[in-house]
DNA sequence: AATCCACAGGAAGCCCGGGAAC
DNA sequence: GTTCCCGGGCTTCCTGTGGATT
């Protein structure tokens, strides 16, 4: 299995690979999840944020804050940053204020009531069960615990759109008006979203409780992206490693995507690693190219990989329709394709309905584009195409031993109507 | 103008595996 | 043990609908 070549080759792989020296001072710091000292182009959305907050030095419970802006513009970080200089503030102060304690919950992630109900628990610490009690039990457990502390908890909400969309505003209500219920301890919610409209799902005694105060983040434009890029860069790679235009060709791509900051540390990262990988000394445009379509195809691949195998069928259905079919895929001849491969393989035929559900969550997913589109007499269907390269689906979903079976599947007639 | 196709997608509820409380 | 709750995946039943055709 393990022969000596083999085993010498590798050993020359981890040599020159320790020799080499690295262009990297300080990976982690070209991180998106990093927070770094500085926050170029956010001064004024963390004075403003500082602001609101600050009335916790003076130990009153700020007012609720509500922050608006589409991902990565820097809106997690500035508010973390807020939080870790005013919790050290907090310390040092002289005057006796309450204790503060910040929650932070990311909503996309704890995506029910129960669950960010259970985790704020987790963080005043009370161990509470991730199931089985009722979702009013456990915000009754939280309230007690905090009730007679002298305590300020700051809770941020990341991404709460998410859990309003998922779970309905049952646990926003309740904090928001946790304070009625609390003896000493005090409640400030901080709530992050990246949509804009999320508003409108919620009752409006919850927009106007929990939007108190309001902070929106606009995106990065190309130069700002470029100092950000640069600040990082210094304490991340070595000096002298970064072409010129490196710098700007990751600003210029990202800003080209909603000004993403996030995206834009991703592009220079890879491309740094894709240059240390090939041995290189320097890196180049060509790097960040290669990074772009990296980056692209690992998170393409990856979210294949990942899904249910119903879910991989029904993409498979679709794929076999692109290459098979004539025309566009369609939901009926999405299902007609899906319900063949399920005889084939002996699973279990999920129902028309559910499969439109599996349907738009690929499409939510990215990995395929449904449109409704109506046929006039022949009705109202959705046209389905692969927005990913088909070749990429059929090499992941091949990786899969269930669908063995079908790999050389070809759907029944190419279903050839008027 | 009316009809009618082929679905879309909402609502309700089932079932199951997790667990708590009594 | 019984009875309750939660969450996720799913089904059943249903009403709604854009626009070519009649």
């Amino acid at each position: 299995m393990f022969v000596a070549s083999e085993k010498r080759s590798l050993d020359a792989i981890f040599d020159t690979f320790l020799k080499s020296p690295t262009i990297f001072r300080n990976r982690d710091v070209l991180r998106p999840t990093y927070v770094p000292d500085e926050l170029p182009h956010r001064e004024e959305h963390i004075t403003r944020l500082g602001m609101i907050l600050s009335s916790a030095l003076r130990g009153a419970a700020p007012s609720n804050v509500f922050i608006y802006g589409k991902t990565g513009t820097g809106k997690t970080a500035a508010a973390k940053y807020v939080l870790k200089h005013l919790s050290e503030k907090t310390k040092s102060s002289e005057v006796s204020i309450p204790a503060l304690k910040t929650a932070y919950v990311n909503c996309r992630v704890v995506d029910t009531n129960y669950r960010v109900l259970a985790n704020l628990c987790k963080e005043v610490g009370l161990e509470v069960p991730f199931t089985g009690l009722p979702t009013d039990e456990v915000y009754r457990r939280f309230v007690e615990e905090t009730s007679d502390k002298n305590v300020l908890i700051i809770i941020v909400l990341d991404e709460v759109d998410m859990l309003v969309k998922k779970d309905g505003d049952d646990v926003l209500y309740d904090l928001t008006r946790i304070n009625t219920s609390l003896k000493r301890g005090r409640v400030s919610l901080v709530g992050i979203s990246n949509d804009l409209k999320f508003k409108d799902y919620l009752d409006p005694r919850v927009v106007s409780s929990l939007s108190e105060e309001e902070v929106v983040f606009p995106p990065y434009t190309a130069p700002e992206l470029q100092d950000i890029l640069r600040q990082r860069a210094s304490a991340g790679f070595r000096e002298g490693v970064l072409d010129d235009g490196v710098i700007n060709l990751c600003a210029a791509l990202a800003a080209r995507e909603h000004g993403d900051a996030r995206r834009a540390l991703d592009l220079l990262r890879v491309a740094g690693e894709s240059c240390e990988r090939a041995g290189e000394q320097k890196v180049s445009e060509k790097h960040v190219r290669t990074a772009q379509n990296c980056i692209e195809f690992d998170t393409v691949t990856e979210t294949l990989r990942t899904l249910p195998l119903q879910s991989k069928l029904v993409l498979y259905s679709i794929y076999l329709l692109e290459i098979h079919g004539e025309e566009e895929a369609i939901t009926g001849s999405v299902f007609d394709v899906y319900t063949e491969l399920c005889a084939q393989l002996g699973l279990d035929l999920l129902t028309q309905r559910r499969v439109g559900d599996l349907v738009n969550e690929l499409d939510m997913l990215g990995i395929i584009n449904a449109k409704v589109e109506s046929k006039g007499r022949y009705g109202r269907t959705k046209k389905i195409k692969l927005s990913v390269p088909s070749n990429q689906v059929r090499e992941v979903l091949g990786e899969d031993e269930a669908l063995k079976n079908v790999s050389n599947y070809v759907p029944k007639g190419s279903r050839q109507s008027s």
